[in-house]
DNA sequence: AGCTCGCATGAAAACGTTTACGTTGGCGCT
DNA sequence: AGCGCCAACGTAAACGTTTTCATGCGAGCT
């Protein structure tokens, strides 16, 4: 007993397979009695309409495909939760392509989504509008995360790294800090050279006269530890650190606390993300949460939007709110919000 | 410019639709010339077979679909992961739907997938035998993940909660503790049953005379730091404590700080998971490390199985590995494997 | 009464593949 | 030379929908 097809629901209800397709799409045109014979038979036969079968002629997948680096922990979970829970709401399905590192592989990837998807929600440091001119059809809706690239006909979502990071400095100098350092990124990264403009951008206009103190890290913990000891180590120490992530703040932590300095009293520290860890390490970490899975959200609603209305929509670039949140590793106790 | 279809590739190779498909899907009965001829034609046109209409003829869609509960962080994306680079690896797409809570919610994502896979993954603890029969077409392949059901013609892949359970208090008992204490996790969850009667056969076995404390608990770090404090105020205090989970056991060490008990001159303590915390508190937590996405990895070959071998493969009900990781929160130093 | 209009319905084409089957031609065999 | 066979290739059906177009029919209008 193969799946029922279209042909078997019409046969039981007497009618022709125009007319069970126009009931059961609710396109109308069809009286409230065949209508409700034809709903029944379905029923009774538990008629689910071939997917494929429609897709072909449809030219719609109800598809959309998300194209992610090799992404660890709570950021990926809750991205791809926040994607989920907005495909399910608006009826798409979602398929996930991970753990992508090199250019071939997004590419490949990429390629074999072709035609299972309406439409491509794509996080990775290495596409950029040439890759998707090289490898996508231009119809393809997509919608790039935390992206560099802001092409035309190329829609946008971004992390506030930049906004983030200003607050966060705002907020050390408000209380009472000076001198404050900036423990940076990996060089190359889109994410860490965002946070490093807004640290820049903060002292210059907040506290034009302190000095500015940039040290390596590469958002790794071991690099925070370094960072760490590098920064006890020079003539006149920071009042405050800024790290870049919170695992380079963790590990800042731990070298302050092998060092015998004290957090918060001799020296405030601040991180970026607000990973689960931040606020179990002791003190709890001060840093700038960004929330996730609406990241997410907002971005699967964004596709949405340039699937149904390919035309009508002009390339955006938002950026996703975040909020500063306090906890022990600095001294002050003012929360503030940005949206 | 529409893409270009089979016919297309056709006519630039001067052949017919059927030796293109014969050549480009290696079938044979192609001569070696004509076979350059099509793939050359194919190579210009940028040809990319449409998915859908494959799928309605093949009737395979070279898609399997994972089912899985409203899961948090490191466990979820851990299991994705070890998923997706599997499904890659055997040329399989990844069609997810995750946080899904309900029963009557699972049943329509199930739904839903109808046609679009061609076999299922679920994590899920309300999915048991009769719901697969209610809403699932028998014919389809299900691997069913860290589930209590093992009804015949169903696969199972399961962590080794009971086998781990039994290691950890064995390791408790071998390094020199007499009492040891179960915080148990919430009554319904088929893990927390696992680990509570592996942590009973292990101290029937090893310490037959030792008391049973088991305090009550569900997951969570709140539940952890209460059942710590009621341990602290037994009248024999237990000298290890086996928290069927590392959230719980986070909380408990709270719990024993605020008291002024030390871990683990005071007492003994160690979790179950290895989440990422675990080895950021200080002490650091022994606890039983699962696989994660060496779990995933198995299920979907699993699954690939049964999906390649319907009718061959016989119900299966494998267990994954896991190793003890011996921290700092108790005695001993000597680290155990298992499978 | 006749005509038109609109609405419910049916017939059939189309979507892009795979594959069963038929056709051709060349080659080896007797 | 005649026969059959096999490999290469083409033709066409089939998969299950949606959708366009045609058809019939009843009602409202003149």
């Amino acid at each position: 007993m193969a799946a029922a097809t279209i042909k078997d629901v019409a046969r039981e209800a007497r009618v022709s397979v125009a007319s069970v397709s126009r009931a059961l799409n609710g396109g109308g045109g069809v009286t409230a009695a065949t209508s409700a014979r034809i709903h029944a038979a379905a029923e009774r036969l538990q008629y689910i309409p071939h997917a494929a079968a429609r897709m072909l002629i449809t030219r719609r997948t109800h598809t959309i495909g998300a194209l992610l680096p090799d992404l660890y922990g709570e950021f990926f979970s809750e991205l791809i939760r926040g994607i989920d829970l907005a495909a399910r709401a608006h009826g798409l399905h979602l398929l996930v392509s991970s753990s992508h590192d090199g250019e071939a592989e997004a590419a490949a990837a990429v390629r074999s989504m072709q035609g299972r998807v309406d439409g491509l929600l794509i996080l990775s440091e290495r596409v950029d509008a040439a890759f998707l001119r090289a490898n996508l059809p231009k119809a393809l809706p997509v919608v790039l995360l935390n992206s560099a690239v802001s092409g035309p006909s190329c829609h946008v979502l971004n992390i506030d790294n930049h906004g983030g990071a200003v607050a966060m400095v705002r907020h050390l100098l408000q209380t009472g800090h000076r001198r404050v350092a900036l423990i940076a990124g990996p060089s190359g990264n889109f994410d860490a050279s965002e946070r490093e403009r807004g640290y820049r951008e903060a002292m210059a206009r907040y506290a034009p006269r302190a000095p500015l103190t940039v040290v390596a890290g590469d958002f790794t913990e071991e690099s925070g530890y370094r960072a760490g000891h590098e920064l006890l180590a020079q003539a006149e120490r920071p009042q405050a650190v800024f790290a870049a992530n919170d695992m380079m703040a963790v590990g800042c932590l731990a070298a302050f606390k092998d060092a015998g300095v004290r957090v918060p009293e001799d020296i405030a520290l601040a991180g970026f993300d607000d990973i689960p860890i931040a606020r179990y390490v002791t003190p709890a970490l001060t840093t700038v949460r960004v929330r996730i899975a609406d990241f997410g959200r907002l971005a699967l609603e964004r596709l949405a939007d340039v699937v149904e209305h390919p035309e009508q929509e002009s390339p955006s670039a938002d950026t996703l709110g975040f909020e500063i949140v306090v906890r022990d590793t600095c001294g002050g106790t003012k929360p503030e919000e940005n949206s």
